[in-house]
DNA sequence: GGATTGTTTTAGGAACGGTTAATTTTATAT
DNA sequence: ATATAAAATTAACCGTTCCTAAAACAATCC
């Protein structure tokens, strides 16, 4: 339906506009390097497909739908620029790149799953837009031991610390990975886990249980 | 240069003609439900731009440069494809639209890393062609990091696993190619590795640590 | 209210990918 | 060998998409 050209148009009055703004047709046709009157006739069709308020002289703003897809393609944009760079380890600048030519034809599904995966730290470097990665999801593999509930129970699948002694620890105790463990019983919220593996029954900590990621048993 | 329907054209070629062969008019018009006439059309434009030998009434090969066009885009499919499923655990209907979307616009750098990235051989499951992935990335001798000792190094070089839930759960742990990771300890032969990338210690079963493949550092 | 600036209209063009109908070439059958 | 059927090409043309230049028009600012 709605070609490159078209969302590449949507972006940019968000990008100009912002999400409830108006953008002058010039404005718009000197950012985008056409000329003005191209600008006009994209608008007739955006206006046409409902994405697009304009009234002649009054310069353009997103509607609803518009400002919806809008967000939807920078998102899309983000998290492929993000994958590219954090995950692939691309430069900036191909990864912005291949961003803008990937967006376009990228699910929604795919685009979720590669948020997911491109780990939790979205929000800090997204200097370059108000809203980047709403929609992030919680990655669903694994379990941390400190989320876990008295009676779950599961087989450890790693450790993983920033502290490298938690780490060591947990191992001298014998939480290494492919061990059956299950939660006895917890003390307090922020506090210690009763942890039963093996014969054994140990108290840790919560910051120690935090680094114990559990596949759970059902 | 070369649109989308002309990359697509080029594929067909190459499933109906193979490497070397020859497909007729008719044939890739019906394969690509348009009339005979609109490919003859479009064999001019291939052969105006040397990806295409062409002679009326004789049907169609594919040049050297046409092949190569080809037998690329080909890879960025599989590639794409493997990635969807395997790591992003999409379903395979799904994962193949989406990968024919995408497979236009994926750089050659990109489709590496992804390609490095996804884990199992490839050869495996490529049902669909005779000849999915030449072109495989460079695997210059690499370490399984499961064979790797305490103060070991090396940055990954990809990871390779037939068990795709493996590869999903290393990547988003942040073992991905490209990453420095040394070996810290082990807690026996058949046991755990522990294992520094950046910040952060991860200790890891012998199964999993055997999906990282390693370039070791001397 | 006239000049200036910004915007739209008009008219048209180039690329692209497709179509139908007529025609030409090749293949097939007797 | 030749008539006929099948396949491929040509010719003429359509619709879409995005663009442009130039002329006409609105808004705005002294």
């Amino acid at each position: 339906m709605t070609s490159d050209e078209r969302e590449d148009y949507l972006i940019n009055i968000l990008r100009l506009a912002g999400e409830h703004g108006t953008v002058k047709t010039t404005e718009l046709a000197k950012f985008m390097d056409v000329t003005p009157a191209s600008v006009t006739g994209m608008l007739k069709v955006l206006y046409r497909e409902g994405l697009v308020d304009y009234q002649r002289y009054q310069g353009v703003s997103l509607t609803e739908a518009g400002l919806q897809k809008a967000k939807d393609l920078r998102r899309k944009h983000h998290i492929m620029e993000r994958f590219l760079t954090n995950v692939l380890d691309m430069d900036p600048e191909s990864a912005h790149n291949e961003a803008h030519a990937i967006e376009h034809s990228l699910s929604d599904s795919a685009a979720n799953k590669i948020c997911r995966m491109s780990g939790t730290k979205v929000d800090a470097d997204c200097s370059t837009c108000d809203d980047p990665c709403t929609n992030m999801v919680q990655i669903s593999d694994c379990v941390c031991a400190a989320d876990m509930v008295p009676g779950d129970s599961g087989v450890i699948s790693h450790l993983s610390s920033n502290d490298s002694s938690i780490v060591r620890r947990l191992i001298s105790m014998g939480f290494v990975p492919g061990r059956d463990i299950s939660i006895a019983s917890i003390v307090s919220d922020k506090g210690a886990r009763i942890i039963s593996i093996g014969e054994t029954t140990i108290a840790l900590d919560r910051e120690m249980a935090a680094a114990i990621q559990v596949n759970a048993k059902l």
